[in-house]
DNA sequence: CCTTTCACG
DNA sequence: ACGTACGTGAAAGGG
């Protein structure tokens, strides 16, 4: 009989994850009556969540019964710093434990007792019935309960990722027993909860202790035998310090709860409860989940009234005359190949379905779709500008595009699912393409016109009902210019890049295959022969086991699931075992192998011999752009090895050649206008090597003395360290020196450069006030985690506060003058066509005879894309393949 | 489906 | 004491 399924949650503390979670978005989540709702929200979630892969039996939600409990009585200190819960989240309780028992769960508390107590209890008379008990909390406290039976998760990002703490899993990444973690924080202590722990002591001198000693009896069982030390002098002085940490810290499992196992059986959803407490605070998104319309809300889909267009009927059309709404529904994200299945055009009350997309090459709409007078309204003007052009149609007169408006107004929710974005916007008259169609395997268009049909006409109806609304958002945020000047005209100038394709030389690729597998044929021999046996080497566990375990080399860095193989740890251990330097270059060439060779020639089309990759323009969260399908923006370059891939990048016709131009140090360069900064600016004006006058800068060179190589590298990387976010750890690792080194390097910079310093910390200042940053034409990335109470979040978001600008200008840059470029390009009449885009580099291809206008034309409109405090700066190569490509 | 590794700017 | 450079995509292995 299997065993029954016991699930307990810490009310309290996910409620509090659940509202700090989102507490930067407070005000985004309240209901009509002004009650803020994220906690509730984000508990419901978590339920969610939890009882979509766990099916308890039994269920209970154990809460504080208030701020006495048998430990504060004992200890009056004990959670004494912790500041008052806000009003805003203790209005949300009462819903909270309405939303547990709507959804069938127990709820408990205890006087005296803390939501810990109640579950360490009830979890070992689980344990003793024989139950399989999860644990749900915010607070790693509770791991000290995970046994065989029972399994902790401990939730780490926001509410519903969490991490499953087992026995051997906490052995594992901490290397102590659930039971041993308790006196673990006895000697740590625990800010939070306001117990010192003993002095000096943090996690990782805890844990080593208690490895050594087996518990906090067995380190003064021997602390005679420890030798002298400021530590042994602490331990001693503050034993009973210690010892009452460690009843803090216990979870006690013998409370008295009147409760039995029994009585807790799981009811599962009350349907009428939550629809009532849904509605009573506006949970719009959880209500249409339940397929109820909220009140007030918008039409369900099901109501909406549409024709199916036919050959008799595709007169009517003719009625289009303003603004309308067009979707071609391609069910394969890859719309240079996806197939058709249908499409929706129309406006207001009138909507024409169908699946036969011939129909669109029919006068009546090829002239409408054609028209640049009549507005079309749409969801990826990219994707339809590249489907109607294998059509035969030339899409002309795209007004509002909600995937890109989407994406420009919060880059952070940029699903490519119609429905669900329109979730994200409140609207809820549309379902998401999942709903719809399935997902993973399952996925397909429905056979029923009525269901399909009508997912059609309802995403026409969502993006004329969203216009209105979104074109207003970006008016109030400035990004208006960045639609309409940037963006929209950017996805036209991107589908013809893309459509253009780039010729690779299949049998290029193919001869270089052909020697690249008799090379790692070699390596994989000679690897065995080190090894002596054979094993995969692409298998990173395998690699390990050899190296670490049966060669027995030192364990350098070790990753989650094992020891890290990566290339930093190979290069130390270079020189200690043949081996090394062989794994080193069967790596290398099995990348090239796997990555560049096979990948590309699977994606060379047969019909034009050109590879048609797709950029997304909606993904990156600081306005770059990526590529896939495949990836044309990373192409081998540092390596020569690699580098040989660029030899199949050939042009399209005889006489043609490859052309590139690319931006040089633009990052800095917009490091230097935007913060202003005078020594900076002058270099650049000046046009000095950056790197070089950087070293002479922060290493304060007489005017005489030279910059070593060394300086110069050195110097480079603290450049690309202060536009990454720096720290000392971070360009320590990087160029190999101390981190007190480091540090000495980057306050150095920040002397000689003070405006950088100064724009940093103004940055993150104003990101944590109005919760976002921006580019130099207003794109913006909202940074929700720059409040964050833990560190690494908190720092991270602080990174970024200060790199997106950076990055996101200079993407800004390229962007306006690509389009410009495609501009000049039409109408001087050239031939020459722009292939790629890769961050700072524009390529194309061209008539020979055009070159010399190009090397004129490029450079000319990219420098002058935009006007900055200092000057841009651009180079250009040209050659018979992207291989050869040379400076002129 | 997730993790690790490695290719690019 | 914390735990790290910023932004991406693809292949491979292994659950």
């Amino acid at each position: 009989m299997p065993k029954k399924q016991l699930l307990l949650i810490d009310g309290n503390s996910i409620v509090f994850r659940a509202f700090y979670a989102m507490h930067t978005q407070i005000d985004r989540f309240t209901n009509q009556d002004g009650l803020h709702t994220a906690a509730i929200y984000g508990f419901k979630l978590m339920l969610d969540h939890v009882l979509d892969k766990f099916h308890p039996d039994a269920a209970l939600v154990a809460f504080d019964a208030g701020k006495t409990t048998f430990r504060t009585k004992k200890y009056a200190d004990y959670k004494a710093e912790r500041a008052k819960t806000p009003e805003e989240l203790t209005e949300q309780l009462p819903y909270v434990r309405q939303l547990v028992k709507a959804s069938g769960l127990h709820s408990y508390e205890l006087k005296n007792y803390e939501a810990d107590d109640i579950i360490g209890t009830l979890a070992k008379r689980a344990d003793q019935a024989g139950y399989e008990t999860l644990i749900v909390s915010g607070d790693r406290d509770l791991t000290q309960l995970a046994t065989e039976t029972t399994t902790v998760a401990v939730t780490k990002k926001g509410v519903t990722q969490t991490e499953h703490f087992t026995p051997e899993y906490m052995m594992e990444k901490l290397g102590v027993t659930p039971t041993q973690f308790i006196d673990v924080k006895a000697l740590m202590g625990d800010s939070s909860d306001n117990y010192p722990g003993v002095t000096k002591i943090g996690e990782k001198t805890a844990i080593s202790l208690i490895q050594k000693y087996g518990s906090l009896d067995g380190i003064y069982e021997n602390i005679d035998e420890m030798k002298k030390s400021k530590r042994k002098e602490n331990l001693i002085n503050e034993e009973d310090i210690a010892r009452q940490c460690q009843d803090l810290a216990r979870i006690r499992r013998d409370a008295p709860i009147e409760v039995k196992l029994a009585d807790l059986t799981y009811q599962g959803p009350q349907q009428e409860e939550l629809v009532e407490l849904f509605e009573k605070l506006d949970f719009k998104s959880f209500l249409a989940k339940m397929n109820i319309t909220p009140q007030g809300g918008q039409k369900a889909a099901a109501d909406i009234k549409f024709t199916e267009l036919t050959e008799s009927n595709i007169g009517e059309l003719s009625k289009l005359k303003s603004r309308i709404s067009f979707f071609l529904e391609m069910p394969d994200a890859n719309y240079h190949v996806s197939p058709f299945a249908g499409f929706v055009i129309g406006n207001g009350d009138h909507w024409w379905v169908s699946r036969n997309v011939d129909l669109l090459t029919t006068p009546v709409i090829k002239d409408l779709l054609e028209n640049d007078q009549i507005q079309k309204d749409t969801f990826n003007a990219k994707a339809h500008y590249v489907g109607l052009h294998r059509l035969g149609i030339d899409l002309q007169g795209i007004g509002f595009d909600l995937l890109l408006v989407s994406y420009l107004l919060n880059t952070n929710d940029n699903s490519n699912d119609l429905g669900q974005l329109a979730h994200e916007h409140d609207y809820y008259g549309v379902q998401s393409d999942e709903e719809v169609y399935g997902k993973g395997k399952g996925r397909h268009i429905p056979d029923d016109d009525q269901v399909f049909f009508s997912h059609l006409a309802a995403k026409g109806r969502a993006i004329e009902e969203l216009n209105a609304k979104l074109s207003k958002k970006l008016h109030e945020n400035e990004q208006w210019a960045l639609y309409t000047d940037i963006e929209r005209p950017l996805s036209l100038v991107l589908a013809n890049m893309e459509i253009a394709g780039v010729h690779v030389d299949a049998t290029t690729l193919k001869n270089m295959g052909s020697k690249l597998k008799e090379r790692l044929a070699e390596l994989e021999q000679a690897i065995y022969d080190e090894a002596g046996e054979e094993f995969n080497i692409n298998s990173t566990k395998q690699l390990g086991t050899i190296l670490f375990e049966k060669l027995q080399l030192p364990v350098i860095k070790k990753t989650k699931t094992g020891y890290s193989t990566s290339v930093e740890v190979l290069e130390k251990l270079q020189g200690k075992a043949l081996i090394i330097d062989n794994i080193l270059v069967y790596r290398q060439i099995a990348k090239i192998q796997s990555t560049y060779i096979t990948g590309l020639l699977k994606v060379i089309h047969s019909s034009d011999q050109k590879i048609h990759t797709r950029y997304l323009q909606t993904l990156t969260q600081t306005g770059r752009l990526s590529s896939v399908d495949p990836n044309l923006q990373n192409i081998p370059v540092r390596l020569e090895e690699g580098r040989k891939i660029r030899k199949a990048f050939k042009p399209s016709h005889q006489g043609w050649k490859i052309f590139s131009s690319d931006y040089s140090q633009v990052e800095l360069r917009v490091l230097a206008h935007v913060t202003g900064d005078h020594a900076l600016q002058q270099d650049f004006i000046d046009g000095k090597d950056i790197h070089e006058s950087t070293a002479r800068r922060i290493f304060n060179l007489l005017p005489d003395e030279q910059v070593t190589p060394n300086m110069r590298r050195q110097a480079k990387a603290v450049n690309f360290g202060i536009v990454y976010g720096i720290s000392d750890y971070g360009l320590s690792q990087n160029i190999h020196v101390s981190r007190k080194q480091a540090h000495e390097f980057i306050q150095n910079y920040f002397k000689e450069f003070p405006g950088v310093k100064e724009y940093i910390e103004n940055i993150v200042k104003k990101a944590r006030q109005q919760g976002y940053v921006e580019t130099i034409t207003h794109r913006r990335r909202y940074l929700p985690e720059i409040n964050s109470k833990n560190f690494s979040r908190r720092s991270f978001a602080e990174r970024t506060a200060m790199n997106t600008p950076i990055q996101g200008s200079a993407a800004d840059i390229i962007k306006i003058a690509m389009i410009r470029m495609a501009d000049k390009l039409r109408d001087e009449g050239l031939h020459a066509k722009m292939l790629l885009q890769i961050h700072d580099e524009l390529i194309f291809e061209a008539p020979e005879e055009e070159i010399p206008r190009l090397k004129e034309l490029v450079p000319k409109v990219m420098d002058s894309a935009v006007k900055l405090d200092v000057p841009l700066k651009v180079e250009s190569k040209v050659g018979d393949t992207w291989y050869d490509l040379k400076k002129f």
